[in-house]
DNA sequence: GCAAATTAGGTTATCGATAACCTTATCGGT
DNA sequence: ACCGATAAGGTTATCGATAACCTAATTTGC
């Protein structure tokens, strides 16, 4: 029975050795830096291959103090809002030799202060973060302190760091008020979760509401905070609102996964819709439009939140101007809800 | 108008003076090893938060042959599987202090490698990959050549690495079609895509085959190498598969997004379901119980395939012995499509 | 044909932190 | 009082790669 290989780590040093050159030559080689004959870088090229020689890109970042990794904080990457996001930045991010290192808040500022030290700590090239939360006055400190590129997504309301991309939540919350509006609706309520969390999903409500009032209605709500924002959260807050206000005839959802649960469950309670009440939700994910239900909503651009950020941190490390302020709007979506 | 301020790095020696100790005595300090008296452990931890000392974790790194953080590498980070698994990977792994580093491999081998060579420079303190994928020489010789422990997710059939928890997508492919013949029927077809490159789905649909034609049946199949394993394809190839075939009364698609995108489809073209035909997906995503259609599916638990894969990796990490293989099984759901 | 410029490659000093080892005190026990 | 054990903290040598600078050999221009 062997030994098994000797695991000998291959450096810098183990490669040079082989093709009886210098290690700063290697090292040149390996970059494409400085200049090097065709015929050594060759014989380097070829002794790295052979010995499977991977770098150590922590030894090199440390010394050249450019690290090759950049920090991308969102609220959860299990969610598919920020989970499409992610994937369009980490898409633009990887042509350049870019890693990404996820950090999920849950929409914790505490929490995003802690994701955001050990995230530094790693000395990222740049740093993309999700707007729309209760910072703590240290992460902001934090966020100052960086070295590289910021870019801030999603919340184009609160800026922050050299780049913004998103979209006005309040706006967005406006729009929907004017759909209602437009179709006649007058007994309009709003259903949500954690607004005290999420602050973009508050500026719609808030936004929602502050339109209708213009026209001297007004909103029933019914908010719970300690609910979580997804499907099973719909029926509970919609029956709620119903005992409260039966006579109401339209309701905004904080997204489209609760706006989808009241569905399910309105069509089991007999509520026609949008015959007796109008659903309307946000985001427009492909839960949206199903069979023959389509929630009306307004569908956010998430991958191309992701990409724009992604272009606009490589932009500026290669010294590019950028847009500051990148508007991406959502587009309306008429389903058969409302 | 001040200079703003000289942004004097702040490292160990810098917390070191001002403590009136030396560097060595703050690293130790700070990670809380060696025996320091608690009177300079509480001056110098003062001294570093007034200081607002963030560490080089590279540098810590580099000299202690330990990093902080683990690579996990996934066909696609926007795709709600593996969104999940990854948020369950990264809720076990923050706790330890361990950062999650993703890479997308969009089933394809050649990048898979690529995106190895890269993470494996940053010498990852740990490695979690999907599996089903068609994996180059090069990059299984990567996978030997790592450090520290190896955790391969979603396929329990292809073994490889410390650890594999998942499950045989083969056994769901025959679960499928068990209850396809337990319903008793008899003409039975096929729809995916993309199978050349999604080794898991292939075996579904292996399995499916397999255990449809122990009994004499046979299944009729549309797939399509090129499509997108979404929605939009299940209405095209449900289309080519009845005009095949019109005879046919049950079809398994190869997730839900696809088995729900031809529901649609079916419900516009007057097919009655499960009337007429019947239908089932694979994952148990949200989306295939949505309003009045619920699909028949499995229900994979995403998450807790990723929150056991983040559990095995801190747990061999800190010198536990793990079960190296660990089934979780999909859960039959019986919708109303079947 | 010779000085200047360029090419090809090597030397040396970090980068910021930690492992491993050392040096003093301080304290009991006998 | 003396010796070994423990506590508290400091010294020194890396970790693996790169920036910055340097040297020698060619090439180029006129």
């Amino acid at each position: 029975m062997s030994k098994g290989k000797p695991p000998q780590k291959v450096r810098l040093t183990e490669v040079a050795q082989r093709a009886g050159v210098s290690s700063m030559t290697v090292s040149k080689v390996l970059r494409g830096t400085g200049s090097i004959s065709e015929k050594t870088s060759e014989r380097v090229k070829q002794a790295a291959d052979e010995l499977g020689y991977v770098p150590n890109s922590l030894a090199g970042s440390l010394s050249s103090k450019k690290s090759t990794f950049v920090g991308v904080i969102i609220p959860s990457a299990g969610d598919v809002i920020f989970a499409e996001i992610l994937s369009g930045i980490n898409e633009r991010l990887r042509p350049h030799g870019l890693n990404t290192l996820i950090g999920e808040t849950l929409f914790d500022g505490v929490l995003e202060e802690e994701i955001l030290r050990t995230m530094l700590s790693l000395q990222p090239a740049g740093l993309i973060i999700n707007g729309g939360i209760n910072r703590t006055e240290r992460g902001k400190v934090l966020l100052e302190r960086r070295n590289g590129p910021l870019i801030q997504i999603w919340d184009a309301d609160d800026s922050c760091g050299d780049v913004n991309i998103g979209l006005s939540h309040r706006q967005a919350g406006r729009r929907m008020a004017r759909h209602f509006l437009e179709r006649g609706y007058s007994s309009i309520g709003y259903v949500g979760t954690e607004l005290q969390k999420d602050i973009c999903a508050h500026q719609r409500f808030l936004g929602f509401v502050e339109r209708i009032e213009e026209t001297g209605l007004s909103v029933t709500c019914e908010i719970e905070a300690d609910l979580p924002r997804q499907a099973s959260s719909g029926p509970v807050l919609t029956e709620r609102l119903l005992q409260r206000a039966p006579e109401t005839d339209a309701i905004f959802y904080l997204n489209d996964a609760m706006a989808v649960g009241a569905l399910s469950w309105l069509h089991d309670a007999g509520v026609s819709v949008p015959g007796k009440l109008a659903v309307a939700g946000f985001n427009g994910t492909s839960l949206a439009h199903t069979i023959r239900t389509r929630v009306t909503t307004l569908d956010v651009p998430r991958r191309g939140i992701g990409e724009a950020a992604g272009q606009a941190l490589t932009d500026i490390l290669q010294g590019h101007d950028v847009a500051p302020h990148q508007r991406i709007d959502p587009v309306f979506v008429a389903g058969n809800t409302s």
